[in-house]
DNA sequence: TTAGGCAGTATGTCCTATCAAGCGAACATA
DNA sequence: TATGTTCGCTTGATAGGACATACTGCCTAA
């Protein structure tokens, strides 16, 4: 009866008067809990009712925040027995973001050069990839990144003009996903192929190494919310400098 | 008054007896009618409430199926406007499978050579990646995949030994994942590295390709529903037959 | 003619409630 | 002691309601 109890403190402050949904506080308040050691691998949370009660919400609420952490494998869930913080640490799922922003995040300073610039008629493929009338008007273009001095990726993108206009001022200054979005793009999602290819002459010298080197490859076309291929690209990589990482979650 | 309504007929049969989740069934009809053209893309469903009730069905229930429906990028919602199909084909994200599984479902036969096997103490990398304790022994294989009699794909595999015992015969009939999840595993996620690199000589005559061409590069160690490191390896493909194909959802 | 506001509609959030199903441990029985 | 059954706990599924908020287009007033 006068079992002992080791609660498990979340300390989360639920605002009920922010614009921030509860769940998704619930969301932030367990992953901050995961990864500042409070719940620590392999423990287990108590059960949903209680939770529900701690923070004084309601039960599909608390599951609610708990699908989305139990999506993005922080958690399991069991029947009958309960939930647990999975044990590894979870990298955050490859993301729609630019390679500008990822390398801003992480510290470093990108710079980018445009090599060559046009606004023309689409050909063919690309007409295809965002599927555009014949006629219709492309952003083309090809920059070349770097960080530290150092170059990483030759970018060659295609994007539909009829969104926000673009100059190649505005490349060398940001990220092109930095650009679109503050042209009013939400992008959903994006089909990507990922593969590797040995450089070339032209592909050498740019980098700054040596023909017949490993590159990595990633062709990608990306939707918005409205359902309209916004940009198709084709980059290649410094192999030696790059890699895709990524969590797969099993659903 | 006497508006016509096209009701986009979804002829869905929801079946109550079925073990199968109402919300579940829902997605998989829906599913169905995008891919069969029922539901062509950029159409616009009907609202929640109106599904719901056509299907006999409560909100949250037809609101559950939507949302998966929506993380998957099938649909689209507006708050305000409604839902509608997004237009472009959606593949499959990557998912938790083995090449081997991969290749089946595809309609190709792929055959698999098991170059070398053990059951031996884990080293110090092997024991990191699948946090396993000294002394702990593990399974320790190379195998050669080929599809329509063309090498594909050099992989080589460490595999903690408490789950399920694994020989040569086994490997050379069937993917490791199929062995793996017939000995109970429940994948939950995995962290992988995709990359490329140039072949070396080994990798070149076993893959029938020659030194210096091009290699895409996977590595990946993968967790169960009980937080278990299970498996990790490094693989090589032939870059001219093989790459990554995903989807990125953006939530 | 045009700009602003307002109503209608759809999704977004949150609640209470109830039954089903899986799992484990305690308990009863042989 | 060993085994099988039952019971309680926990998550899973579904229902139905209430209110919030964003978007669209119409209507009105300047």
């Amino acid at each position: 009866m006068a079992m002992q109890k080791v609660a498990n403190q979340l300390n989360l402050n639920i605002d009920r008067s922010s614009p921030v949904p509860l769940y998704h506080q619930v969301v932030q308040g367990i992953e901050a809990a995961i990864h500042g050691g409070v719940l620590p691998p392999g423990s287990r949370l108590d059960n949903e009712i209680d939770l529900a009660a701690q923070l004084n919400l309601s039960r599909p609420t608390m599951r609610k925040a708990m699908d989305e952490l139990v999506r993005s494998g922080l958690l399991v869930r069991k029947r009958g027995v309960g939930t647990q913080v999975v044990s590894s640490q979870v990298r955050r799922p490859l993301e729609l973001s630019s390679l500008f922003d990822d390398l801003s995040n992480n510290g470093s300073k990108p710079t980018t050069e445009v090599l060559s610039f046009s606004h023309d008629e689409a050909d063919a493929a690309t007409r295809a990839a965002l599927q555009l009338p014949a006629g219709a008007k492309v952003y083309h273009f090809t920059r070349l990144r770097k960080v530290g001095g150092k170059p990483l990726a030759l970018m060659e993108n295609w994007v539909r003009d009829d969104i926000t206009s673009i100059d190649e001022a505005l490349l060398g200054a940001q990220g092109l996903y930095g650009i679109l979005r503050n042209g009013g793009v939400n992008f959903r999602l994006a089909s990507q192929r990922i593969g590797a290819m040995i450089a070339n002459d032209y592909q050498a010298s740019l980098l700054d190494t040596t023909p017949g080197s490993a590159l990595v490859t990633m062709e990608r076309t990306a939707v918005d919310d409205t359902g309209r291929q916004v940009e198709t690209g084709h980059h290649v990589y410094r192999a030696d400098s790059y890699s895709f990482e990524m969590t797969l979650v099993q659903r």
